[in-house]
This record gives C-alpha cells, sequence and structure tokens, in this order.
DNA sequence: ACCTGAACACCGTTCAAGT
DNA sequence: ACCTGAACACCGTTCAAGT
C-alpha cells in the first residue's frame, strides 16, 4: 500500500515523565465543557490524555477525586476573578460587593458546566480537603470585605459571617438559577445578567445597612 | 427440601393494569432517597417496580423523562409545602414569606437528593413542560406573596417579578448550600437552619421596606 | 397494548502482566 | 515506578419476539 497517509494517534508529548496528571485534569476539563457535567468521563480524560483506561488509577484513586481535582481547579479561577474584579475598587468595599457579585454571575454564565460541577453532587467537598481549602479562599475573600464594609460604615455591625453567608446565599443562588436556566424568562428578558447581580446586591446592602 | 422458606419476589401488585408509569416513579423516588442522586437508575426503577430492564420504556422514552416525572412531583410536594406555610400568616404577607422560605429550607435539608434533582442538570426544564409548569407554581407563589406585601406597604413599589427574584436567590441559594453542605461550619454551629432561613428573609425584606 | 430476553456500546474499577 | 490488556459488573437503549 505504500506511504498511505494514515491518521496517526495524538502526540503523547512526553507524559510517562509525572505530567499525567495534569494531564487529566486538562482532558476533563475539556470534556466538561463539551459535553456537560454527564459528558465526563473517566475513560475519556484518558483518551484526551492519550492513554490507557486503567492509567488514571495511577494518580487518582477513583473518578470522584479526578472531578475533585477540576473544581479545586474552578474555585482557584474563581477567587482569582473576584480578586480582580475587587482590587478595582480599593477605596470603595461596597462597590468592591458589587463587582465580585457580577464577577461570579459572570464566571457562572460562561461556564455553567463547570460551576455546576464546582458545587454539585459529583464530588462532596468532604471527601477532598483540598478541595474544601479552595472553596473557602471564596468565603474569605468575601468577609473580608464585608469587615470592610464595616470600617466603612456602609453595613451595620454584626457577624461578618452570618451577613456575609446572606450576601453569599443570594449571588450563588442567582447563579444557580442562571447555570439551571432556571429564571423566568420575563425576568430575563428585561435585565441583563450584571443587571440582576447589581440589583440583587443593592438590597442586600440596604438590608445590612446601618 | 420440603417447604423452605424461599424469598420471594415482591408481591407484583397490579401493574399490566396501566399504573406502571406510577410504581416507575416511586421506585425512581426510592432509590433517590435511599442512594443519592447517583444511584437513581432506569433499571433499578424496572427492578423496583418488579418489570424488566426494557419495560420503563414503554411509558418513559427515556431515563431524563423518568427523572423528570420525579422532579415534577417533588416541585408539586414543595408548592404544597409552601402554600400550608403561607396559610397561617394570611393577615400578614411579610410573616408568610418568612414562612415559606423556612419552608423551602426544610424542605431542602430533609429531601436533599430530591432538591437536588429538581434543580440539576439531570432535567433540563426546556425539554420537559410539565415540569416548567409545576416549578412556575412556585414562582407565582412567591410574586402573589410580593404583591400582598405592596398592599400591605411593606415592600417598596416595584416589580413583584423583579423583587420576586432576588427573595428566590436568596432562599434558594441558601438551600443549595445546605444540600451541597457548602455552608461553613462555624455559621452552622452558631444557628440552626431556621434561623438563617430567617435572618435571610429579614434582611431582604429590609432591603425592599418602603 | 404491554412486556420480556438478548444484544450493543458504553461505564467505573480491578488485577495480572509487561517495561 | 508507571502503564497496558483483559476482565467484571454495571449502565442506557434498541429490537425482535412473545401474550
Amino acid at each position: 500500500m505504500g506511504r498511505a497517509v494514515r491518521p496517526r494517534p495524538r502526540p503523547r508529548a512526553t507524559y510517562h515523565h509525572g505530567n499525567l496528571r495534569s494531564a487529566l485534569i486538562e482532558g476533563a476539563s475539556t470534556l466538561l465543557e463539551r459535553e456537560g457535567p454527564l459528558g465526563v468521563t473517566l475513560r475519556g480524560a484518558a483518551r484526551q490524555a492519550g492513554v490507557s483506561q486503567a492509567a488514571p488509577y495511577r494518580h487518582f484513586p477513583n473518578k470522584s477525586a479526578l472531578l475533585a481535582a477540576v473544581a479545586e481547579a474552578g474555585f482557584e479561577s474563581l477567587v482569582r476573578t473576584m480578586h480582580l474584579a475587587a482590587r478595582r475598587h480599593r477605596g470603595s468595599p461596597a462597590a468592591a460587593l458589587e463587582a465580585m457579585a457580577k464577577a461570579i454571575v459572570r464566571f457562572a454564565a460562561e461556564q455553567p458546566s463547570r460551576y455546576r460541577l464546582m458545587c454539585g453532587p459529583a464530588v462532596r467537598g468532604r471527601d477532598h480537603p483540598s478541595l474544601l481549602r479552595a472553596a473557602s479562599a471564596a468565603w474569605d475573600l468575601l468577609t473580608t470585605t464585608i469587615r470592610e464594609c464595616h470600617r466603612a460604615k456602609r453595613i451595620r455591625p454584626g457577624d461578618p459571617a452570618q451577613q456575609g453567608f446572606v450576601f453569599w446565599s443570594t449571588i450563588h443562588g442567582l447563579a444557580v438559577l442562571v447555570v439551571d436556566e432556571q429564571l423566568p424568562p420575563p425576568v430575563l428578558r428585561a435585565h441583563s445578567l450584571e443587571q440582576l447581580a447589581g440589583y440583587a446586591t443593592t438590597v442586600v446592602l440596604a438590608g445590612l445597612a446601618p
């Protein structure tokens, strides 16, 4: 048959060198974006990495551990995004809160499957301590900003954790509604997601005003 | 071996009579409570109903349709619970809102898998109109109560849908945090879920005050 | 009209075996 | 130390066949 142009398997890069772990995380993320949360598969991630179906078990005890690693990277990315949003409002913690709210909702709208995975039942934080740590960094950023609002007299005195959880519930709730496409169409038609996030922030801040 | 006491398959009841559909919904709900959202299986629901693995396809086009039916029953139950909670506060719509908030969070805490299924990616409302109708009944109840708050001068004038979505985001967000076990332990230790739901309602109502 | 049995293409996971 | 190949017990779904 001579030198037929036959499709070759993807170049293997340099696995066998210790970076299969991150290649699997990347492969799972690719599947997540392309196929949704239900399309993420251990075998599929292995295929993406150009490796046999049993290879992942050298790096993760089970599927859930791989998903937890993907979720962890998601939280790191989310916290980075929140930081960036807040940084532009250094002197005004209330404005920083609003910017973070919009950033969270934008993050969820742009990568719904990722956001769902980060919060969903596929990974139970209890079983994955490093995922818990990544998630609590978001909480910390939030409560820190709440404390700044105290100092700036934009929020009445009180337990920052308790006040923060109301804020987080509201924004996370909106993000989840967006991700699950559960916002009633009339609301969606009348307002952009940014407007909704801004409005929700305004209401909660007014409710917490001194 | 004489009359050995051998375990018999569950009595078949009277399927073949048109109630296999509801038997499958019940079987799936049983699995949902017992094994969690990831343990719900079409084959398992068929087993629960004492029927072959292919039988469900006479009644549901696919697994997602069965899950949507389970989710639909969940929304009906939730709306009933909300109604009951609100009914005891006929003259005070603000108190009714708070009672509904607590009822929603209690519902989610008591049946986390069910609540997750109702909102999660396993069933996309868009593909299941009757699920959408069941879900929007909850929204309707909420906006109706918001309108009563307008009349009672407990909430400032404004679009009930927009105000309702903030309230719903907050309570749904809290419910989802509970279901996903994402509330920080310090918050949980200091307050009961009822207290958290009450506090969140108070904050949002204050933010929407005239 | 409603259900069964067998089959297909997929999973997650395990385990001996290779280098 | 790291990976492969084959196997096991499960899925969702289809389809001929039974009554």
